[in-house]
RNA sequence: GCGCCCAUAGCUCAGCUGGAUAGAGCAACGGCCUUCUAAGCCGUAGGUCAUACGUUCGAAUCGUAUUGGGCGCACCA
């Protein structure tokens, strides 16, 4: 409908042209749906402005187009108002226009092609694999699934890849808190290092080993911490402490201690695939870190930036010269001690991805992460790859709130709340929903008792309910014998402003969902979600729908009928299920 | 200190990239169930859009400065 009235336009203003009244159309020109009802179904300022460069006040100018614009049948009037909007009032043609395109669309309604024939790898999550999923991940992963749904609805071809870091230091230490509770099944006392992973999943894992591979690792624990440096805690260093724990543990287990992280590794990728799994999160690919080693393509790509002259050597370290992209400082790729750093690995990653030959590379990443994107495109560029194919979105942090106090978490300590517990205490319709409720760089407070809460306040019940609601009307009306048949209904009827208000709306869901997607802002289809409830639910207070009028019958259920399936639509793309009772 | 993000009703947040009288939910107050689910509806109240200048027909939106908050500034991931 909206494309129709642009084409209208358009074609105005170029016939104005011919008549030498105007020169250029700028991009500035809005053809937007009102806010206001009294405004009609849009509205454009188009002669606010135009007006300077025809020399003309805009009022008569407004009046210039609209005489310009011949009856189109989808038009019923227009009108000047305010300093010189052209409002335009659809006829009540259009909106059965819409109304049938709905109900015959049926699930993939909303969809359209704008993306097709484009390609696009959307990379989010990709939390370290030392231990599960705790909220803030789950916004992310939240998020990122509803944009790749909001995406493939506009006929992109979307993949969505987890970046697994299983290689480097942080393994090390994962390994090691293993060993360590590991050899406490064994009856060995060990003092646990302060910078270990201290989750209970540690000795899970451990009591896991001690299942499969029995004591074979057994070693004392005088002989593991045997002239081991001292502990933070105790008036020592942390990072040094274990490190030497680390090494100490290598050389005492050797292939064991490959087998310690395997069973790690794997147990925690594998809790993490399953939550996420739950939670509607399905990934195409789990890249492993790992493999950019194994198959040379970290050295491979720090040799091109070698043979490209875009690193130098200073202090035992190789160097990639960012700043020659814009960064504020070079960065280390290879320490001294010959170990590559996370850099590293990401500079061969993101080569990767974009020898992949997608159109478009997008990451999501929280947003403590934003000092590095600078040297990421950094990196993108120094391959002679363009960097405006990276977007990265950023997601900012959850708070937790619970009785109307901030939840209080530390990775370190363990003390954080799982995804899983998310889940759990709210369940998942619940947590999809808040978690894309707020702007994704918007710092948000969950509010667990409100997501918990089957009362008025929760929005998702809200919406959730405008569909059970209709399910039961539909339900109602076959018990009574009405047989429903859209393509009999007269929507000429529907005079009530409540229904026209819905018709309104209903007409709004594709743009909606396409502003939506190419902003990557879920919550705006959220919110249009509520807004349709909300009509609906006022709707069905103002009007009934079963009636003895069989034909005003049939156009009302044809009105609620396309609500559900615009409700069912939407909820899916957001990831929350649409219950046909509550 | 430098860089990025943010500041809108008592609370949590929208505001469609400069438009018409700044909106919603919750909380507060007052109404509505013999009628399709009251997990609902209707109404009332609530604002110097952090502050100050500037840009123009027009600013919550753009620019500059200030204040106040978050995050980042490793040869850690």
């Amino acid at each position: 409908m909206k494309e129709q009235l642009q084409n209208l336009l358009t074609k105005c203003i170029h016939d104005l042209k011919d008549q030498g009244l105007l020169s250029e159309m700028p991009s500035k020109v809005r053809l937007d749906h009102t806010k206001d009802k009294s405004h009609g179904d849009y509205a454009t300022n188009i002669a606010l402005i135009l007006a300077k460069q025809a020399k003309t006040n805009p009022l008569i100018l407004a009046q210039t187009i609209i005489d310009q614009l011949d009856g189109a049948d989808f038009i019923e009037k227009t009108e000047i108002a305010g300093p010189g909007f052209i409002n335009f009032f659809l006829s009540d043609k259009s909106s059965a226009a819409v109304i049938n395109e709905i109900i015959e669309g049926g699930d993939g309604y909303g969809t359209s092609n704008i993306g097709v024939g484009q390609s696009i790898l959307l990379e989010y999550v990709s939390a370290n694999p030392t231990g599960p999923l705790h909220v803030g991940h789950g916004r992310g992963a939240a998020y990122g699934a509803t944009v790749s749904n909001l995406l493939r609805s506009l006929g992109y071809k979307v993949d969505n890849e987890y970046y697994v870091n299983d290689a480097g230091r942080q393994m090390d230490i994962l390994s090691v808190s293993i060993f360590l509770r590991y050899l406490a099944l064994c009856g060995e006392t060990i003092r646990f290092p302060d910078n270990g992973y201290q989750g209970k999943y540690i000795n899970d894992i451990a009591s896991n080993i001690m299942e499969i591979h029995g004591v074979n690792f057994h070693k004392e624990a005088a002989l593991v911490f045997e002239g081991i440096c001292k502990d933070e805690l105790e008036g020592g260093n942390k990072e040094s402490h274990i490190d030497e724990l680390i090494s100490r543990s290598k050389e005492l287990l050797g292939e064991g201690f490959k087998s310690i992280f395997t069973v790690g590794i794997e147990s925690i990728l594998s809790g993490i695939k399953k939550d996420l799994a739950e939670f509607g999160v399905v990934f195409e690919k789990w890249f492993s870190e790992q493999s950019l080693i194994d198959n040379g393509l970290s050295e491979a790509s720090i040799k091109r930036l070698q043979e490209s002259k875009h690193v130098y050597k200073k202090d035992g370290a190789l160097w990639f010269k960012t700043t020659d992209y814009g960064d504020e400082k070079d960065r280390v790729v290879v320490r001294d001690n010959g170990n590559h750093t996370y850099f590293a690995s990401d500079i061969a990653y993101h080569l990767e991805k974009f020898e992949r030959g997608y159109d478009k590379v997008i990451n999501v990443w929280g947003a403590d992460h934003h000092g590095y994107i600078a040297r990421v495109k950094a990196s993108i560029a120094a391959f002679d790859h363009n960097p405006e194919k990276l977007e990265i979105l950023l997601v900012q942090f959850a708070n937790l709130y619970r009785g109307g106090k901030k939840v209080q978490m530390s990775t370190r300590s363990g003390s954080f709340v799982t995804l899983e517990d998310l889940r759990n205490e709210v369940g998942n319709d619940a947590a999809r929903f808040f978690y894309i409720l707020r702007k994704s760089e918007q710092h948000m407070d969950f509010d667990l008792d409100l997501a918990k809460s089957k009362t008025n306040e929760n929005p998702v019940f809200y919406i959730q309910y405008a569909y059970a609601r209709i399910n039961s009307v539909f339900k109602q009306a076959q018990e009574k014998g009405v047989v429903f048949n859209y393509k009999d209904a007269d929507l000429g009827l529907l005079t009530e402003e409540s229904e026209k208000t819905i018709l309104r709306e209903l007409s709004r869901y594709k743009g909606v969902i396409e502003s939506s997607a190419m902003q990557y802002e879920p919550h705006q289809l959220a919110y249009y979600l509520r807004e349709l409830a909300s009509q609906f639910h006022s709707y069905y207070n103002a009007c009934p729908f079963i009636l003895d009028d069989q034909e005003l019958t049939q156009a009302r259920l044809t009105v609620i009928h396309a609500t559900k399936q615009v409700l069912y639509n939407g909820l899916s793309i957001l990831g929350v299920s649409s219950p046909e009772s509550m």
